[in-house]
DNA sequence: AAAGCGGGGGC
DNA sequence: GCCCCAGCTTT
């Protein structure tokens, strides 16, 4: 890796980078939540979310104040929720051993739950303008094409070297603002899938992937684990004016949030309601629902769907109102396609 | 080192 | 359909 990147990449990004609403005010907390919620999503994804949150939670005090179930709803559709309960976690850790200041230290901010090695770089360097890097997905594909490096970048060895290189060209003056450059450029100029817009590269002239041809088909990375796919019966369940919900377990896959009823498998009428009466659920109605797929990285639930009419509430549900759902209950994205009866 | 962990947008 | 995103934690 060369120094003689950091010059055209800060002047590059002086010339116009986006606009984005964690950058108009780079205080640390800021900086800390936008780089939690930008861990594998996208910048479109995050600017609502963002918004609102720092509405409800405008600094590290007021999050450590609030109830996790108000932190998940703010969380609602944006996905990986353990990143909710490990931000609030720190900044409840970062008010008792802190005083409600995150530290201005690589290493102390590594140590919070949630903050691995590139969101300690990112906060920082970017809040705190301390010089060490930040190595992200894009910085990894940047890094590929510009050594001409085949080393798959998913493995971590070649995170580790990454790193290490671009610590030792990271400017002592504009650490933030170079490390932002190097993102800028993989969002916007040096893309995946074989579409870079080389034309438009400040360091076209010292990327040795586009000199020898190889800047679409770079970086390398690992053959993906394949998907396992699990068919579920999800039930709408109605009793009155009101929902039947129950809260997922603790530990594994959308832990502790909200979810609709369910059986494994895929089940017909007669048979659910079969098992439904076993349960001593008195069935008063039993209808068929559009079925829905939802993907997650590593499982497929095919569901089939049936809204269940209820004369009495059963054991081991809570039932809500509609509107209380919607306002005050985190209910994950794959559930959504069953809601749309009760907007009626 | 590998697997678990969401959801969506672009092609 | 497939890709992959401003990754971290646990096993």
């Amino acid at each position: 890796m060369t120094k003689a990147i950091v010059e055209p990449l800060l002047q590059w990004y002086d010339e116009g980078h986006r606009d984005l609403p964690w950058r108009r005010e780079a205080a640390p907390y800021r900086v800390w939540v936008s780089e939690i919620m930008l861990q594998q999503t996208r910048v479109e994804a995050v600017r609502g979310y963002y918004e609102r949150w720092m509405q409800a939670f405008p600094d590290v005090r007021a999050l450590a104040a609030a109830d996790e179930a108000q932190v998940l709803k703010l969380w609602e559709g944006l996905g990986y929720y353990s990143r909710a309960r490990n931000l609030h976690r720190a900044a409840q850790l970062v008010c008792e051993r802190y005083g409600g200041t995150l530290p201005a230290d690589y290493e102390a901010l590594l140590a919070l739950p949630g903050v691995g090695e590139y969101t300690a770089g990112a906060v920082a360097s970017i809040g705190f303008g301390l010089r060490v890097p930040a190595v992200d997905g894009n910085v990894l594909r940047v890094a590929a094409r510009l050594n001409d490096d085949f080393m798959p970048i998913t493995d971590a060895k070649q995170k580790k070297r990454t790193t290490g290189h671009f610590s030792e060209i990271t400017p002592e003056d504009r650490p933030g603002d170079f490390n932002q450059s190097l993102m800028e450029l993989g969002a916007t100029v040096c893309l995946p899938n074989g579409a870079p817009r080389c034309g438009s590269c400040p360091v076209q002239h010292l990327c040795l992937g586009y000199h020898h041809g190889h800047a679409e088909i770079l970086p390398v990375r690992a053959a993906k684990r394949a998907r396992r796919i699990e068919e579920r019966t999800v039930l709408l369940v109605r009793c009155g004016e009101e929902v039947g919900i129950r809260r997922r377990p603790k530990t594994g896959l959308l832990a502790g949030l909200w979810e609709l009823p369910s059986l494994e498998g895929k089940t017909g009428a007669n048979e659910l309601r079969a098992r439904l009466s076993a349960r001593g659920w008195q069935v008063e109605k039993l209808l068929s629902l559009r079925g829905a797929k939802h993907v997650f990285t590593h499982v497929e639930w095919h569901m089939s769907g049936f809204e269940v009419t209820l004369a009495e509430k059963p054991e081991g549900l809570t039932f809500v109102t509609p509107q209380a759902l919607r306002e005050s209950y985190a209910l994950p994205s794959a559930f959504r396609a069953f809601l749309s009866v009760l907007e009626e």
